[in-house]
DNA sequence: TTTTTACTCCGTCTTTAGTAGGAGGTATGT
DNA sequence: ACATACCTCCTACTAAAGACGGAGTAAAAA
């Protein structure tokens, strides 16, 4: 089961994608929403495998929908389905996350084809823009916690099991001033703002086994 | 692979157990401790499968070792290995969250298999107090956070999204004293002390997906 | 109807977390 | 000899979290 979230303001849209996509056995829609915003916190709490995005929407751009769930959950699929080709957004929302990018003169055979596709790993570009793309993105961001030191990943460990600095420090035998540096420089290589989230990212990069 | 730590502040006892069990091809030693609270800290960082776990340690006993790994890691088997069967301690170490109960009179075999079986979720118990303990275990706890409301679970799943309660706030359309008093309830009922722990808690009970 | 539960919000207080910047020691490699 | 990276600890500050107690409302259950 591919399970998806459809993120597009216009209802008649969502509904028809989304009842079509149902005919497909394999296909669960687990969510929809019609704004960007609506779409972050459906996605989060859904955690769909993959996202079918409208780009251009009233309230809330796909385009900054499209960063956050990347940032939020980078196994996530984003499907860019934009009304047309245009060149000031193909590339931005490339380097937002987007993991395909599709018209909606698509048929659909080809779009469900692209969630398949994305599901297993396999980008699709519409081809009037692929070209220009192919050679850009093929650049693996290196896992930001890679930048971590042994140490600091000593800390994240403890943290990620819910420590406290005071714990970390009794746990590590050092001070817990200490504890405070390393857990500011691993707030800073993650770039996440506080120690949930670092705890969360840890959980998600399976840093910590969660089960 | 069966992930194993043994946890035994007599050394021969625990090089011994350890290299017995290694010959057997599908263990993993991937731990061992000296003492209660050494052990706990290994567990929670190599996060095994089963745990062999001495209850008479000088510094930090087995009991305590077994009731934290059990918060921490409700997954995890502990198995007891004592010296000797003592009834004051058989059921405390029970209700602590012990997973099976064995002597160290048993033979190799014996706690090789109780490994395995453990491992498969079924439970070994010496025959002397099996016949006391059959009837008081059959009731699994309730997963505490079936005592949350539905606000509450919302608000724990923004949270374990690594959202602030400025950020709850906003997301789910309340003031931020609300969520603290939602975020300070969730934290009694989950029984722990601050949101790390909390967010954890939710990865850990896949109350939210974590990859 | 009364009671209970859930959700909302408030003020006050204490503790913890996190930032910023500096500083000394120890490796390690150039 | 020098530079770099890491680990350690420090002070001082600000912001956030959390505890505690109180309180009003609405809906559901007794």
């Amino acid at each position: 089961m591919i399970r998806i979230v459809v993120v597009d303001d216009h209802d008649v849209v969502r509904k028809g994608v989304i009842s079509y996509l149902e005919t497909e056995e394999h296909f669960d829609i687990v969510g929809e929403a019609s704004s960007g915003h609506e779409g972050v916190i459906t996605v989060l709490n859904k955690r769909p495998d993959v996202v079918l995005m409208d780009l251009m929407m009233e309230n809330g751009s796909g385009m900054e929908a499209t960063k956050a769930i990347k940032e939020a959950l980078p196994e996530c699929k984003v499907i860019i389905l934009t009304s047309y080709y245009d060149d000031e957004q193909v590339f931005p929302v490339l380097e937002a996350g987007a993991f395909s990018y599709l018209l909606k003169t698509a048929s659909a055979e080809e779009i469900v084809a692209a969630i398949e596709k994305a599901y297993h790993g396999e980008t699709v570009i519409e081809p009037k823009v692929a070209h220009k793309v192919m050679t850009r993105f093929h650049r693996k961001d290196p896992e930001l916690h890679e930048q971590l030191t042994e140490r600091e990943r000593e800390v994240l460990i403890c943290l990620a099991n819910g420590a406290s600095n005071q714990e970390i420090a009794d746990q590590l035998f050092i001070g817990i001033k200490t504890v405070k540096t390393h857990v500011s420089n691993i707030l800073r290589k993650l770039d996440v703002h506080d120690r949930t989230q670092a705890a969360v990212y840890a959980h998600r990069h399976q840093l910590i086994k969660s089960s």
